[in-house]
RNA sequence: GGUCCCAUCGUCUAGCCCGGUUAGGACGCCGGCCUCUCACGUCGGUAGCAGGGGUUCAAAUCCCCUUGGGACCGCCA
């Protein structure tokens, strides 16, 4: 028997944007199937109609492609696959697995608060399971609507999680669910088991969110004979204050698109995101090729990391302050000519912590202060004696001799030179803001500030 | 109400399976050095086993309970 290939997926539904939560689950399946020579692929989860949109389509391609997380081979879109599902969930009703339930949602809603208010546990309580088939048929052909409902079962179902072992739950006593709606429209569970099984996908790393569906899921999975992958629930990654980053809490701080638009670097972000949960000794920057490499599932932790912007910032300010100039210059949004912008990126970076820092110092160095200057009337003496210390000599050297023979203090002068040329008091080293600058623009700038 | 997952410095974690460590590292924070300054770099410091019971000569580690956090129980995914 040959080794399977190891396929992957990443399955986001487009009824919002990518957040870094969905990037880590996405950026462990990638690095699992590099790792295993395997292909990761890309499935979109669009069956539901209402909250589904193009818009949020694209905006998951760009995000993926933007981080450099390209998937194989096309994107699978469950929208497409209709016929597909409902030929799955009528085999699964000729064979007996499977339903047509003619419960009404008001039913539904009612017995469902009433179980609640009982307190007892929510559920379906099976009474079209006991409906002939002969009967049902005849219901369906009057046009009485109908949803198919799958037969869980009794017993326990056990299976293997690459992250915590084995695992055990016992099948709720109500559990039949919906495969297949009103509108014949599959349900979640059913569309993924079809996709994942006609995809061949062998490992479904997921978040646990979906842990206590995996029961169901596998049930399904025998009940059509497919063959059952090996799973792995990552922990949920949670942001700032105790709020888990999940569809239903507010995780628009960490959208993968305002992360952009705030000067984040795609490496920066994986890196960040990488790191999270991973015991590693490894520190950014790291890169994905060296994250294929190094990432291991097995160094995951199992409890919920929380994902903090310091966290976010300090690997960004990793990334700015010693990745290859030449790739930083590529993120950078300016006019300035390509080579001359990386001497000033080389200058200014130690500065910078987002890509939008760093553009605003090489605006600064590059054009000079935004604003007219002003000086009080000691200030300007001693800019005049600067430049005319410069006249003779530019100089750092020459301008720290004549300083000592005036008695003057490089912290009283410096800063003020430095607010002069690029409009900040604080910065890099004036030496090298001299040197990018050259001798008729730092003058030419003096000027201006004593003007 | 039921089922399940999780619990070590502020944060990410090593150590836990196979009991004996001054409980280690990193980020953050604080301080020193470097420096005109901020930052970078570097050196140092700060701080933690959720609680309670057991078992044991010895418990972060094994067992039980409690507490706390989280997920799911939908014609959402």
């Amino acid at each position: 028997m040959t080794k399977r290939e190891v396929v992957t997926r990443f399955a986001p539904s487009p009824t919002g944007k990518l957040h870094l939560g969905n990037i880590r689950t996405a950026l462990v399946n990638f690095l699992f199937a590099r790792q295993n020579g395997g292909r990761f692929l890309l499935r979109l989860e669009d069956t539901d109609r209402e909250r589904s949109s193009e818009e949020y389509c694209e905006g998951i391609f760009h995000d993926l492609r933007w981080l450099g997380l390209f998937w194989d081979g096309g994107v699978v879109r469950q929208s497409h696959r209709l016929e597909r599902y409902r030929e799955v969930a009528a085999r699964l009703v000729e064979e007996g697995h499977a339903y047509p339930c003619f419960c009404t949602t008001a039913q539904l809603e009612a017995q469902r608060e009433e179980q609640l208010k009982r307190g007892e546990p929510p559920g379906y309580d099976g009474r079209c399971s006991r409906i002939t088939p002969s009967e049902a048929k005849a219901r369906i052909s009057k046009g009485e609507p109908y949803t198919v409902r799958f037969r869980l079962g009794e017993g326990e179902v056990r299976f293997h999680d690459l992250l915590r072992g084995e695992l055990s739950f016992p099948l709720p006593e109500r559990g039949d669910f919906v495969i297949l709606r009103q509108n014949g429209m599959p349900t979640y569970h059913l569309a993924v088991v079809v996709d994942d099984g006609d995809a061949g996908v062998t490992h479904v790393i997921r978040g646990e969110d979906h842990l206590p569906n995996t029961p169901k899921q596998i049930r399904l999975i025998e009940a059509l004979g497919g063959a059952v992958p090996t799973y792995c629930h990552l922990p949920l990654v949670r942001s700032g204050k105790e709020c888990v980053m999940e569809k239903r809490e507010g995780s628009a701080d960490f959208s993968v698109e305002r992360l952009r638009e705030m000067g984040f670097l795609p490496q920066a972000l994986l890196d960040a995101v990488a790191i999270l949960g991973w015991s590693t000794t490894l520190s950014p920057p790291m890169g994905l090729e060296r994250l294929v490499e190094e990432f291991s599932i097995s160094q995951l932790g199992t409890s919920s990391p929380i994902l903090t912007m310091d966290h976010l910032l300090a690997v960004n300010r990793a990334w700015i302050t010693k990745a290859e100039p030449s790739l930083i210059v590529k993120y950078v949004s300016t006019s300035i000519p390509e080579d001359r912008l990386v001497e000033l990126v080389e200058v200014v970076r130690e500065n910078s912590s987002t890509l939008r820092e760093l553009e605003e110092w090489v605006e600064a160095v590059e054009i000079g202060p935004d604003v007219p200057l002003e000086f009080n009337e000691e200030q300007q003496k001693v800019l005049c004696f600067v430049r005319d210390v410069w006249r003779e000599e530019l100089s750092i050297s020459a301008l720290r001799a004549a300083m000592k023979e005036r008695g003057l203090k490089a912290k009283e002068v410096m800063p003020l030179i430095r607010m002069a040329l690029v409009g900040e008091p604080h910065g890099p080293p004036l030496d090298r803001i001299l040197s990018l600058l050259g001798p008729e623009e730092v003058m030419s700038r003096l000027e201006k500030a004593l003007a």
